[in-house]
DNA sequence: AAAAAAGTGAACTGATCAGTTTATATTCGT
DNA sequence: ACGAATATAAACTGATCAGTTCACTTTTTT
């Protein structure tokens, strides 16, 4: 058997597994999710899919790890690095405040709080994909614009995780307990100002 | 019989009911709580807990309550009053810290969180005795340091979710995600400070 | 002490679900 | 077109678990 051939359909099976285990591992969690609707959703038999996964925790760590990926691809372009502070926080705390309330952050989040005790290693694969690399940028961001003279911090890891932690203030636990799940540019807005003004105050120069 | 006897006797059986099933859903969760593990767990045999709880969720929902009920209580003595804030939010801000990477607080949050899309009601619950009450102890004390000229702040609500968003810096979510799961005093200090820091520099006069 | 109420333990039911098996069908390289 | 690899549907197994039942014991009331 040609070897492209077989990974091409292989592949082809595998991300329709995938897909299909993402669609209901983030709508239902690992309990609430079964292998038959899992293998309805993906349009593959049920035999197939353990053809390709040995078994549903398997599974479930590819589609946690797939996602974490995606999500850090999405954090390309979160800062311009060589803005002012002022403009360019302002508009990183917004996209930040954005991620955290859409679905997907939301899914992400609840469901590696939720299974981080079944799975170790799914919070932390979840943590150095996802949040830590954003850090790691505001932390390449805030050096440079200290040398500039625009920012003036002593502890780099905690003023990167305040700035984090500011962008969830109010929306992101409300989303989190279901009190609301939908949010208004101008909620967004009053947040994600909300984090920067207090920023600059604390770090600006 | 004896209304008053009657009530204590059930309520000892009750309350063995209530702390059992907190211990056995505190670790477990609700899916993986069994109720035998609970009942064994209560000292209580399964036919006696099903005499006082319909099913598993409404077991479940009155644990829930009764924790809200206990951080509710727990929020007292949180902030002087009268103290400047400085020294006031410095202090709230530790205990604040404390009390999220508690097991009380990882728990009842992670649970919240797992189960808020299963059992709507709980993560409001949850939000109004528990952060809500602690959010109008905020403000109240913003109130009167504003009154005293010592803060200035337009967006009350907003002030208070920040700080309290602060003082979850870095530990919370590690902490949630498994990554870490206790804190040396340095380290609490060291977010409780800066959320003091960080609050004053943006609202202090 | 007798009657009534509450509790016990163990077995049982019915449902769900992960994972396997099997007999059959489809796809693909050659 | 043929044979091999791969996929499928459906039935099955074995385990878990919520909730019930029942025959029996303990506790409380009077």
């Amino acid at each position: 058997m040609n070897i492209q051939a077989s990974s091409t359909r292989t592949g082809r099976k595998m991300a329709q597994v995938l897909e299909g285990a993402r669609e209901i591992f983030m709508r239902d969690g690992f309990d609430g999710a079964s292998v038959d609707d899992i293998a309805r959703s993906a349009g593959v038999s049920k035999a197939t899919l353990y053809n390709y996964f040995p078994d549903k925790r398997m599974l479930f760590m590819e589609v946690a790890k797939a996602e974490c990926c995606r999500q850090e691809q999405a954090t390309d372009e979160m800062l311009a690095m060589s803005a002012p502070p002022d403009q360019a926080l302002r508009n990183a705390a917004e996209r930040m405040v954005r991620l955290f309330v859409s679905p997907f952050g939301k899914n992400v989040f609840r469901i590696c709080v939720a299974e981080a005790e079944r799975f170790p290693g799914i919070g932390q694969e979840f943590w150095e994909s996802g949040p830590a690399p954003v850090r790691q940028k505001m932390i390449a961001y805030f050096k440079q614009a200290m040398d500039r003279g625009e920012l003036k911090i002593d502890d780099l890891d905690l003023a990167a995780d305040q700035f984090a932690e500011l962008c969830k203030s109010d929306l992101f636990v409300k989303l989190l307990l279901g009190i609301q799940d939908t949010f208004s540019d101008d909620e967004i807005k009053r947040v994600a100002n909300g984090a920067a003004d207090m920023f600059m105050a604390r770090y600006g120069t």
